[in-house]
RNA sequence: GCUCGGAUGGCGGAAUAGGUAGACGCACAGGACUUAAAAUCCUGUGGGCAUUCGUGCCCGUGUGGGUUCGAGUCCCACUCCGAGCACCA
């Protein structure tokens, strides 16, 4: 293929733009802003995926668009370096993280060079900089030093919180702070291999088990931070945001906010009472078992002699099952009975108490009163166990419903429901739900709860590869943070990346890490061995980005009140796949942040947009397994970085999936080849045929058509369409054999945000010297972007008979006129009578007889 | 199982306040240029029937119904595909 010098013009201005800061953020915080984020990559070994620059080039359109729209304009990059693939390379090539870190990201930054983007490159961050996760340390501490006051519905100073005057002991004291604070200690279930004496991520679990290791669910410390206090402010604040409806959806799922009742079942023989959250307490009636989670508290204390083999055992293999393994649907339930009995509150009957897997500690209370006649699970559960199945509630309209093959899980009707106290049969659900609760509430037994999906978030890793948490843990049980003037806590130089073997992390083997004499206090501790998630560093990254060399302070209040208001980053795309984690615990710092006036804005992205996923040419997900893998060097190298950005756009909506295509890509090379040839003869001169001309009243129409739907498609970002109106444009105008040079650069202006380096080479061709990136986006005139003439489709009886020609808001009567006259029309009227005409200005006319 | 998407030529996709279905690109076919090829340019291309070669008629957006002068678009039922979540009480 013969083609324009692609590659010597790329990197000549790429050069350019380097050496003249043509991209660099002005720090004039007067102008209008516009803030557009990617989602920062992570620097795996692998290099750049081609699907990386699908969104990068979304962000770059519109960043170059709105430059030339006269906004300042903030895109940055930069890159997510914690992490468990590094850390694995690391156990295994003993290279240090930080070494493989530096070399994965400069590859990263080369690509993305390679690729044109307009990114401000004197604002990279890396989490993994010291000077970057000081402050994500320091952040940690402030929410470790915070409580959530229930009343303001906000994250306070832990100096602040009312002690109870009965704590007197300090021990107490703290104790009771650290059972308010955001961030806390706690012995929560997680992945644990024996044989590797390490904690397993989820993703980890099938790989080992593979090779024959077994992994359980162990209670182990964790850290942990309160997010499930924000639930409702995350769920509420989903209503100032601009994002795709199905992402706030899974969010709302996610948080799974649900009204119902906690109910107190008393244990025979036992003072203490099991709580149970349902979101069905009308079908209280109908409870006959109650089931609990395997690892409950009160389990070893409630169980018979008789059934502890049975209950312990059960206990075990439930321990071998993963969360997801234990959420698996089977039909067949598993459980056993505890051997104890309670007493259903509303019936007075004695009622067995079971142990079964598929009640999870994590949500509710980790204990449920089982309908087996109203809830799929419990049916299934009670059909295999022999229990008792009983209908409380009918379908409306009807008063029965065959309790034997299923449940019924609806609303309806109360029957079968009252006692000598309190009746509520006959009533429908929502009625039902209100009246058994003030019952159960003036019993002392029951009361109305919100229960939330949202779990506390799992904050500590047993890695090396990550923040260290700054707590020092003295000798004598009490601890302390640190304090500003001494973070960044830096990782300790170790040799050796493979953990500890006891299931703490790496650090926990280094003697000056666990045993120092700290020196503010003269105490002998040490560090929290412990490290953070990689989520930490992403949750406020676009923060700084504002203002990221700030050696004082995270970023500087004035520049994030510019950038951030009103309403956040004002464009934010990166895959589905972060739909709930990311964008969740991002918001929620963002919201501690704002609580203590740190941040401007209650939410932190204001737009967000997905992009699809590029797929392979055979449609099937890209692996290196499959074969075929893309690699955006070769698609470069071959056809140039414009071609691969203008074919990413061109491939179908941004959002969706699509397949890649070599002969698509040679498709919009193609066109590229065709806009040089149109401006640039074969010596490399602007081509003769280019000449000052006043614009034909045809050219006219078609450059400002061109220009507004560009610039329309872009707002929308719908670049797929916009490319094939610049297609159109080329097509049209290479026609004329005298081509506008007005209009001709007009369209090169259209064209720069998508195609930057050509369109570089094409201006200064043209005898321009400034760069086009700063040059204005042009001005459409809306008459002349509407045709002139306009093609009527003529319908009788709503088939169409013929098409006529005539100006743009001819009149009713004109058209009718004209449209009577065509003979093909005059054969399907055939002198019949004219019922009814449908006009559609400059469309359509309809003639129905 | 639930939730949310989606289904349009040989392929990727255009077109929704309901108004010309198939823009643009790919692929394919024919032609021009060339000793030849590549590149480039031009023409054609949903299916069927008819044609005086101008065009005309019928069918056509997963399936079956409905609303409407008019449905790819709205409503109901179904089939298939994709994604996310999942014994969430």
């Amino acid at each position: 293929m013969n083609s324009y010098p692609f590659n010597e013009i790329e990197k000549k201005w790429q050069k350019f733009w380097e050496a003249n800061e043509i991209y660099k953020t002005s720090e004039n915080i007067g102008n209008p802003k516009f803030y557009v984020l990617d989602m920062f990559p992570y620097p795996s070994g692998a290099g750049l995926h081609i699907g990386h620059p699908e969104g990068y080039t979304a962000t770059d359109i519109i960043s170059r668009y709105k430059r030339m729209k006269g906004y300042n304009v903030l895109h940055p990059m930069g890159f997510d370096a914690f992490g468990l693939p590094t850390e694995r390379f690391s156990m295994v090539s003993g290279i240090h993280p930080k070494d493989a870190t530096e070399r994965n990201i400069k590859v990263f930054r080369e690509q993305l060079k390679m690729l044109g983007f307009d990114y401000d490159w004197s604002r990279e961050i890396n989490t993994t900089d010291p000077k970057y996760f000081k402050w994500t340390q320091w952040m940690f501490i402030l929410i470790y030093n915070s409580w959530f006051d229930d009343e303001l519905q906000k994250a306070r100073p832990i100096s602040e919180l009312p002690i109870p005057d009965n704590l007197k002991d300090p021990l107490e004291v703290e104790q009771y702070l650290d059972a308010h604070r955001l961030a806390y200690i706690d012995y929560v279930p997680v992945n644990w291999c024996e044989e590797l004496g390490t904690v397993l991520a989820n993703e980890e679990i099938d790989e080992w088990r593979e090779k024959g290791y077994s992994v359980v669910r162990k209670p182990m410390r964790q850290w942990m931070l309160r997010i499930t206090k924000y639930a409702q402010r995350l769920l509420e604040d989903l209503e100032l945001v601009d994002w795709p409806d199905s992402t706030k959806e899974m969010q709302k799922n996610w948080i799974g906010r649900s009204e119902g009742a906690e109910i107190e079942f008393e244990i025979i023989g036992n003072p203490k009472r099991i709580k149970v959250y349902t979101t069905r307490p009308d079908t209280l009636f109908g409870a006959t078992y109650l089931v609990l989670a395997p690892e409950h508290p009160l389990v070893s204390e409630i169980t018979t002699e008789a059934n502890r083999d049975l209950v312990e055992d059960y206990i075990r293999q439930t321990s071998l099952k993963t969360d997801r393994e234990r959420t698996e649907i089977v039909k067949v339930k598993s459980g056993v009975p505890t051997g104890a009995f309670s007493i259903n509150p509303a019936t007075g009957e004695k009622i067995p108490i079971w142990i079964a897997d598929y009640v999870l500690m994590q949500y509710g209370t980790g204990a449920i009163m089982a309908v087996p006649g109203h809830d799929e699970r419990d049916f299934d559960f009670a059909k295999t166990f022999g229990l008792p199945i009983r209908l409380v509630v009918v379908p409306e309209g009807s008063n029965d419903w065959d309790i034997n093959s299923s449940a019924f899980v609806d609303e309806g009707i109360n029957v079968n429901s009252s006692n000598e106290e309190i009746s509520i049969d006959g009533l429908p659900t929502r009625l039902a739900k209100e009246k058994i609760t003030d019952w159960l509430e003036k019993k002392g037994i029951g009361r109305k709860k919100i229960q939330y999906k949202l779990r506390d978030w799992l904050f500590s890793r047993q890695r090396y590869w990550g923040e260290p948490i700054p707590i020092i843990f003295f000798e004598d049980g009490t601890k302390r943070a640190l304090d500003l003037d001494e973070l960044p806590l830096l990782l300790p130089e170790i040799a050796e990346f493979k953990p500890s073997g006891t299931g703490e992390s790496p650090l926990a083997t280094v003697p000056g890490w666990v045993r120092f004499i700290d020196r503010k206090t003269g105490k002998v501790g040490g560090y929290e061995t412990n490290t953070m998630p990689q989520w930490a560093g992403s949750c406020w990254y676009y923060l700084r980005y504002i203002d990221p060399h700030n050696e004082a302070w995270f970023c500087d209040p004035e520049k994030e009140k510019y950038w951030m208001s009103p309403n956040g980053v004002d464009l934010y795309v990166g895959g589905a796949e972060h739909a709930v984690l990311h964008l969740l615990y991002a918001r929620f710092w963002h919201k501690v942040l704002y609580d203590y006036g740190y941040v401007s804005t209650p939410e932190p992205f204001y737009k967000l947009f997905h992009q699809g996923l590029i797929l392979g040419e055979d449609g099937r997900k890209m692996s290196k397994s499959l074969g075929n893998v893309i690699n955006p060097d070769d698609v470069v190298k071959k056809y140039g970085a414009d071609s691969l950005r203008l074919f990413e756009m061109f491939l179908g909506p941004l959002q969706d999936s699509k397949p890649w295509s070599t002969t698509g890509i040679e498709g919009v090379h193609r066109f590229l080849n065709r806009v040089w040839r149109l401006f640039v003869n074969g010596d490399g001169q602007i081509n003769p045929e280019i000449k000052d001309l006043p614009l034909t009243s045809e050219q006219e129409y078609l450059l400002h058509s061109t220009i507004k739907k560009v610039a329309e498609d872009i707002e929308n970002l719908k670049f797929n369409t916009a490319i094939s109106q610049l297609m159109i444009f080329v097509n049209e105008i290479s026609k004329y054999d005298e081509k506008p040079l007005c209009a001709l650069e007009k369209f090169l202006l259209c064209l720069a945000p998508f195609a930057p380096h050509i369109c570089e080479e094409i201006w200064s061709k043209m005898g321009k010297s400034r760069s086009i990136a700063l040059e204005k986006f042009p001005e459409y005139d809306e008459k002349k972007a509407t045709k002139k003439i306009v093609e009527i489709v003529v319908q009788v009886n709503s088939k169409i008979r013929a098409r006529i020609y005539v100006e743009f808001d001819t009149s009713q009567e004109e058209v009718v006129k004209i449209a009577l006259s065509e003979p093909n029309v005059k054969k399907y009227l055939n002198g019949k009578e004219v019922k009814k005409i449908v006009f559609v200005p400059n469309k359509l006319l309809n003639i129905i007889c």
